[in-house]
DNA sequence: CCGGGGGTAT
DNA sequence: ATACCCC
């Protein structure tokens, strides 16, 4: 029956033997017994999955609050792929063809969105929300995040004094009431509180509300965070792992088995979780290989040793669109144009150079409507690749494009009559510019061409990676932080004597860090002392902006985790976050000095240099890209997006005739306030409280209107 | 089994 | 280049 106990312990004791992963065990406090302590503490992961209520609507309602009160869909092309609660009320459903789900609510109010510009943007936003907490953050989709928080929650375990401080935040699966012991599991007790707070801080701080599930795999959070429904969050104990597995309706229902996987399991004669759980391994192997089987088996029983992997910034950007019929060249050309420009811009944003450019078709067929797509790809001459980055999209767009019908031609004979329902194009390879600089003759191109290093204006500011100190904030016993300020008070002032300690051993994990990897910039500005890629000249490496020298040796640096990264036990040591934003950086502030740097890489409140910054462009500071569109192409769309200004978190909640009141105000008064740079001294009524807000957020002051913060 | 993305493995 | 996976 209860075989679950076999392998999901909790605790220290037993665990080990039946799967032997490098990543049981964990290291005990990081490097605070400086000593030779090197047994590695057996820990079990902790990880945590966020999964955003309704993502596209809540983006679209945050964008115009009167779509709060309607039941809405988000609609691409017939169908919805996504609705509101008001209207799940009255059973639309996701996914729901147009006309059902006009039938079932006559007054669903649609929203297009296809252009996944906002999605994207507030997607990255809380991706790095997450980051500035704990780096290793992994996203699945655009609304969903994986985090591994096993350190975190070590560290507040070693600060914890009373043992019977510990309590669960929310709900806890397949438990009601008082009849679970949260001393008992401590870390998944502890997380559940990390869950709440970073829950409340997305709310806060972006209006978005979400689930949450905390458990020892991604595979299990995964599956618990959809336990209790909208904006809440769930705990998943040891002891209810074959519990949770067991609910499952079918093995479709397993994160990680496909609609094909299912069949050929279906054929095996498996259709239940439990089928698969008590099938001899050796019947799988046939059906799939040897890995693949064991993986199959161990999902079933709701063990997954897969790392959460830092997801860092894309590795490809692709734009596409879909339609009933094309079956001419030239609409083929305007089309590819057509993406290639909105593509181009979105590439422009990020940066980095793409150097592979590939095109995808999706050909109709009667028989076997079932789509299947082919694609071609080339390699993009770096001219034009760099007119992208450098600002000139429209030639490199116009230079593209027959590149892209070249692709084109390769798959369709224009001469026979064809029929497509899709067009792709997408960008991959993507490359940094000091890898650029690094790559074999690219340095010619990268002098003659003297583009000047794109300045990244937006990044700069906007990733104040403050690494909040979720840490040591309330740890439960020391509520001092009663009812007042939530923010503040659980990250900053609390860890006193403590706090020290912490920092000193972080110091050290950064400095040994570095010693290893020798690649950082470290102590010293002489060229000596770091350890150029192969590759490089040094002197040619001397002529570069130091921004791109940056980029260069964390470039470099890359390359050598990467190559190590084979080893599991490496790749999961706990203590290389710092250098883990696998992005290299390129905006990391010139360090006066640098020695100081280093001290304050692990901890600090202010900007640091591993900072995520890859939402290259996206998580813009002087955005307020609600100001400029925000209609939505429904009838409800009466013009009243509001300010960007104004913190839509708090503004949702208030009463709504006030919401009202307020947004019929700014019809009136909006003519103006285009301008992302323009801080009107005189529509300012509420220069009132950003103090506390401007301490920990130096440069995006902006966006939120800090008068209608709760006090 | 749609939609507009994104990922890895082969 | 495709096949599978995820949302």
């Amino acid at each position: 029956m209860n075989n679950s106990d076999d392998e999901m312990e909790e605790d220290d004791t037993e665990w080990s033997k039946s799967f032997v992963d490098s990543e049981a065990f964990a290291p005990s406090a990081p490097l605070s017994g400086s000593s030779m302590n090197m047994t590695p503490r057996p820990t079990r992961k902790v990880i945590l999955h966020f999964d955003l209520d309704c993502f596209y609507a809540q983006v679209e309602m945050i964008r115009n609050p009167a779509l709060r009160l309607v039941p809405l869909g988000i609609q691409q092309k017939y169908i919805v792929v996504t609705c509101n609660y008001v209207a799940r009320e009255r059973g639309v459903n996701k996914l729901m063809s147009i006309t059902d789900a006009k039938e079932k609510c006559p007054d669903l109010v649609l929203v297009k969105g296809e252009d996944l510009t906002h999605y994207r943007e507030m997607s990255y936003k809380v991706t790095g929300l997450l980051m500035s907490y704990c780096p290793l953050v992994e996203r699945l989709g655009f609304d969903e995040n994986f985090l591994d928080v096993t350190e975190m929650v070590e560290r507040r375990l070693d600060q914890t004094v009373d043992p019977d401080s510990f309590s669960f935040k929310g709900h806890v699966y397949n438990h009601f009431g008082a009849d679970v012991r949260a001393c008992d599991h401590p870390r998944l007790a502890l997380a559940s509180h990390i869950a709440a707070e970073l829950r409340e801080a997305i709310h806060s701080e972006l209006g978005l509300t979400g689930c949450a599930g905390v458990a020892t795999n991604k595979l299990l959070a995964k599956l618990v965070s959809g336990t209790f429904k909208p904006n809440q969050q769930t705990v998943l104990l040891p002891e209810n792992v074959n519990d949770i597995m067991g609910s499952l309706s079918g093995l479709r229902k397993v994160p990680g088995v496909g609609h094909q996987t299912a069949k050929k399991l279906q054929a095996l004669g498996l259709v239940s979780v439990k089928d698969l759980q008590l099938c001899p391994l050796n019947d799988l192997v046939r059906e799939f290989g040897g890995p693949t089987s064991q993986r199959l088996k161990n999902l079933a029983l709701g063990i997954d040793d897969s790392p959460v992997t830092p997801t860092g910034a894309p590795q490809s950007l692709s734009d596409e669109d879909s339609f009933k019929k094309m079956s001419s060249t030239t609409e083929v050309l305007e089309k590819i144009r057509e993406l290639l420009t909105s593509l181009g811009e979105r590439m422009h944003k990020d940066g980095r150079l793409p150097q592979t450019f590939r095109l995808t078709i999706r050909r109709y067929s009667a028989t076997n409507k079932w789509f299947s797509r082919e694609s071609r790809q080339l390699p993009i001459p770096i001219h034009i690749a760099q007119k992208m980055t450098s600002g000139s999209t429209e030639d490199a767009v116009v230079q593209l494009v027959p590149l892209a019908m070249k692709l084109f031609h390769k798959m369709v004979d224009s001469n026979a009559a064809f029929h497509l329902t899709l067009i792709n194009v997408c960008f991959s390879n993507l490359q940094t510019r000091a890898a650029a600089v690094s790559g074999k003759g690219a340095i010619t191109s990268f002098f003659s061409q003297s583009s000047p290093p794109k300045k990244k204006q937006l990044e700069d500011s906007s990733q104040d990676a403050r690494r909040r100190c979720l840490d040591e904030g309330e740890v439960g016993v020391h509520n001092t932080n009663r009812g007042k300020v939530t923010t503040q008070s659980s990250f900053s002032s609390a860890a006193a004597s403590q706090g020290v300690e912490q920092k000193q051993s972080s110091l050290h994990a950064a400095e040994e860090e570095q010693r290893e990897s020798g690649c950082f910039l470290k102590e010293t500005n002489n060229l000596a002392s770091v350890r150029l890629p192969p590759n490089v000249d040094p002197e040619v490496f001397e002529l570069l902006p130091e921004e791109i020298q940056q980029e260069l040796l964390a470039t470099a640096h890359l390359h050598t985790k990467s190559s190590v990264l084979s080893s599991p036990s490496f790749a999961d040591d706990p203590f290389t976050p710092n250098i883990n934003p696998p992005r290299p950086s390129t905006n990391s502030p010139p360090t006066e000095k640098t020695k100081n740097a280093a001290k304050t890489l692990d901890i600090s409140h202010r900007a640091t240099s591993p900072s995520p910054q890859w939402p290259a462009g996206i998580s813009g500071v002087q955005r307020d890209s609600t100001t400029e569109q925000g209609k939505p192409s429904s009838p409800q769309s009466s013009g009243c997006d509001f300010p960007g200004n104004v913190d839509p978190a708090v503004f949702s909640e208030l009463p709504y005739d006030v919401q009202r009141e307020l947004m019929s105000e700014w019809k009136r008064e909006r003519p103006v306030q285009k301008t992302p740079s323009s801080r009107k001294p005189g529509r300012n009524v509420m220069a009132k409280e950003r103090d506390r807000r401007a301490a920990g957020r130096s440069s995006q002051a902006n966006n939120l209107l800090n008068y209608f913060k709760p006090s």
